[in-house]
DNA sequence: CACGCCGATGTCAGTTACTGACATCACAGT
DNA sequence: ACTGTGATGTCAGTAACTGACATCGGCGTG
């Protein structure tokens, strides 16, 4: 018999979740996230450091795949396609979670507040891609303006990936996306 | 004889910027602000949504002036050169401040928190380029990713200009990181 | 098997960001 | 003089978050 039921964290986060998706994230007391998890107010907040984060604890694994795959790109490719491949490892993570992905990305564009968390989150995704990349020697500024253009484009193809309702697969739209930087600043200056 | 002095939003700026960089964010609390700039705690909340934004009421103004520098630039330039112009007609009101944008910028530099409300300054920055650019008949997606690519060359730029010591200009700057995020994506896929 | 430590949770009191309702009073216009 | 208005003060309240301490099953150790 075990004195607590499992999984505090996870029922902790489904709650929220479901009440940030149903009544908005702002209506929504951190008490009454514990309440529908069984458990208290202070637990929630020793599982997430704070009302957001309950939604943004999962991007740590993300991140940690992309980096991975942009140290692991072959050693000759440009700076530009080891963090495509970066991104193209995070997409496979997603790429079963379309749902998920989706009532999350809506929780989050409905409150400013969850919006200046995501940001956060993207930046310091930027931040470790251009780390991996000086891993592989490239230079400043190359290594941060690339990681700044990937994080860019892996914005712009999830915002699609989410609104179309298609099957179309994510990794397939990164692609995409990419090439439309390069047109773009193909004309620069 | 006044009831008031005049200026409190000032006042309370002054005294949150001075606070802030010599305790750090987090140890001021909003009641020592306002006692500083002789107002109570409710009146800072009557001239600032929240404890952070004293730091970013002035980001408006900025914006205005990039947008406008944008949407009048020659017909003839490209996406990217229209953008270009922005980030210059902006850089020109931060020339004669660069140490006050620097004290600020150390404070934000030293909290998560600022530097959640500045990312997502900035992303509203991206989307006002982003919709001027779609003024100028520039079609999706290409508005949005030429404007994100600004934003990331105007960070970068802002960041060497605030962390040089010398006196190049800030405009200077902007060309030379532009340049760079051209030569970068120029070897893309 | 008894003992004792540990880790996850509960309880409770406190601080602080932020809000709503209402009072005050110099100043401006009439 | 009369009155409306706007910026401020006062006060009470909610909710996010924190620190200190209590509880008690499980697990390793002797």
């Amino acid at each position: 018999m075990t004195r607590w039921e499992p999984g505090a964290a996870e029922r902790l986060a489904q709650a929220a979740l479901d009440l940030y998706a149903e009544r908005g994230f702002e209506q929504t007391t951190v008490a009454e996230i514990a309440k529908r998890a069984g458990l208290t107010e202070r637990t929630f907040f020793r599982h997430y450091a704070d009302k957001r984060e309950v939604l943004f604890a999962g991007g740590a694994t993300l991140q940690e795949v992309m980096v991975r795959g942009v140290l692991d790109a072959p050693a000759a490719a440009a700076p530009i396609a080891a963090v495509a491949a970066g991104l193209q490892a995070g997409a496979e993570v997603l790429e079963g979670r379309r749902d998920f992905a989706g009532r999350r990305a809506a929780v989050i564009a409905a409150s400013a507040e969850l919006q200046e968390r995501e940001l956060i989150k993207m930046s310091t995704l930027g931040a470790a891609l251009a780390d991996a990349l000086r891993g592989r020697r490239v230079a400043e500024p190359t290594a941060s303006l690339t990681a700044q253009a990937g994080i860019a484009v892996f914005h712009v193809a999830f915002a699609r990936w989410i609104e179309e309702g298609t099957e179309r697969e994510l990794a397939a739209i990164i692609r995409e996306s990419l090439d439309e930087l390069k047109a773009v600043t193909a004309g620069a200056r």
